[in-house]
Parts: structure tokens; C-alpha cells; sequence
DNA sequence: TTAAGTGCAAATATTTTGCTGTCAC
DNA sequence: GTGACAGCAAAATATTTGCACTTAA
């Protein structure tokens, strides 16, 4: 979903594999969901999807493994300035990291990868003695077709 | 809280006072408690600090203050990482934007202003045609004193 | 005077947990 | 076989809302 999706289906699920983890119909069915994705799902959607897959799939067994996940570092939680709600969305982390822009008025969600970004983050562990496991640029504003 | 207060206080409730809105002996409690803050408070924080101050605050009205204290963008709403729970916390918004580290292992928040931080902002607006109206970067990982 | 603000109680929304049974390895 | 994982139901956490009363301007 962060940019073209260029990778075979199934990679998460191999990720798991190599480290050891347990695989289960469940979560095979949220995995796929998540690699599936077009767009930033919460919990609640990711659940119906995964549904659809495997209709034994429970609300907790969800959360636990989109907890396991975050733990692994293969997804990042956002909040997308809390557009709507106050849940959380979810996403695969693939290589780039990126800036998320949610519109005020329209609601769409800009994603943006930036050098400046990156150098940033450098220029923090360096100055701050700090080491980013993960981070999170979120924007809010007015886009494009609604600024004024 | 994010870097040295010097500010006078009651500043927040001028603020208010200048865009014609109504004053209470609550709103004055809640005020001067988010003014008075030396570290990030949540709801629960700033209702209990409160009630030292007006005994009558009531928690709705903390939350509808600080959704009207947003609204105005006098206040940022933070998650830090979600180092514990799910809840926001929340901070003055002053002239300085800055970025919020917190330490995965020990819990500490750091603030760090950068010049590379505000070209980001300038370039994204740039770029990507987008007017912002509230940024937020933070960054979850571990601290000088924690990291190995 | 009166629109805006408040407390209170109840409702929502979101996430977590205890327990007991099941399944992957 | 056994420890990790599952569903279910209930709890915990966080925030919002409806309503009748109060108060700032």
C-alpha cells in the first residue's frame, strides 16, 4: 500500500517462517489481508476481511497478531491524525520509510518519501545519541484539491 | 514543557479571551494546569490536577476542553510512541515545532528542535501541494543512556 | 436574557485478558 | 506430546453524548 506493491503474496507469512513463528489458518487469513491491503485498514476492517478468508477468525486473535507483528517490525501502526476515530490503521513496513498527510477536509491519505526525511532521522541518532527503531511523521492539513 | 517556559501565565486564557470565548471556572483550572505543566499529561492527569484547583471539574469537561483547545491550536495531541496505553497526551503548542523521541526501555521523552525538521515541513508544502495545519514526529527506539 | 457551558450518568469505541479447548510442529 | 495459539466472554481503558441545570457575558 506505501507505493506500488511489488512483492509475491506470501512474504509475510515466510518472514514468520524464517524466524520461527507458529503459522496458523488465522493468521494466514490476517496476513493476507494485510498484504492484500490498498489502503490503511484498522482493526475492525482487517477483522471483516479476514473473515471472508477464514470465518473463524476472532477480534482477539487479530489484535494479537497485529501485536506480534509490530513487536517483529514487519507492519507500523498509524493514527493518521485520528481523521476518524481514535483506532489505529495498519500497514506492511516495506523498505522506505514515509510521511503520512491526511487532509482535513477530504480525508485522503498523501503518502511522501523524502531524502530530507531520512537525513533527518540520520541527523537525530547522530546529535541526540538516540537509535530509532521506529518513527512516525504524521501531517495534517489541507490538500491539493481542498486548500484555500 | 517543550523547551523552557518562559512565558507569563494566563497567557492561555488571554488567548481564549481574545477570540470571544466564554471563560468558566473549570475551563480557568484546566488552563492553568496544562500552562503550569513540567512534563506531557493526559486526560486523566490534567482532570486530577484540576480538581486541586476547581473540585467541581468534571472529566467530560476535560475532554471537551481540550477538543476546543485543539480546535483553537493552542494544544498538540501527542501519543509518544504509546509507551503506555492508548491514550493522548497534550502540550501547549508554542512557536517551536519540535520532535518527540521516546525511549522504548526506559520511558523517557526527549525533545529535539532541527532546522531539517522545519525544511521537511517547507519542502512537503512544496511538493505535495499541502497546506499544514498540525505535524507531528515522533519516534520510538532507545536512548543514549539505554541503548546497547 | 440566553446561548454556551457544566456535571452526571450512560453509551460508545477500542483494546486487553482469563480461561479452557485445540492445533502446529 | 506439549507449548503456543485459538475462540469466547468479560473486563479494562479511553472517549463521547444526551439531558437538565447553571452561568458568563
Amino acid at each position: 500500500m506505501p507505493f506500488p506493491q511489488t512483492e509475491i503474496p506470501g512474504r509475510l507469512q515466510k518472514q514468520l517462517a524464517g524466524r520461527g513463528i507458529r503459522m496458523t489458518a488465522q493468521r494466514r487469513a490476517i496476513l493476507s489481508v494485510i498484504e492484500m491491503a490498498t489502503k490503511h485498514l484498522d482493526a475492525s476492517q482487517i477483522l471483516r476481511k479476514a473473515r471472508r478468508v477464514d470465518a473463524t477468525v476472532d477480534r482477539s486473535t487479530v489484535y494479537r497478531t497485529l501485536d506480534l507483528l509490530k513487536r517483529q517490525g514487519l507492519i507500523d501502526e498509524l493514527d493518521l491524525m485520528h481523521i476518524k476515530g481514535e483506532g489505529h490503521y495498519y500497514e506492511r513496513r516495506l523498505d522506505r520509510d514515509h510521511i503520512h498527510m491526511a487532509c482535513l477536509r477530504c480525508g485522503k491519505i498523501t503518502e511522501f518519501a523524502s531524502k530530507t526525511f531520512d537525513s533527518l532521522k540520520k541527523q537525530l541518532e547522530r546529535d541526540c545519541h538516540f537509535h530509532i527503531v521506529v518513527s512516525r511523521l504524521e501531517v495534517g492539513g489541507y490538500c491539493s484539491g481542498c486548500r484555500r
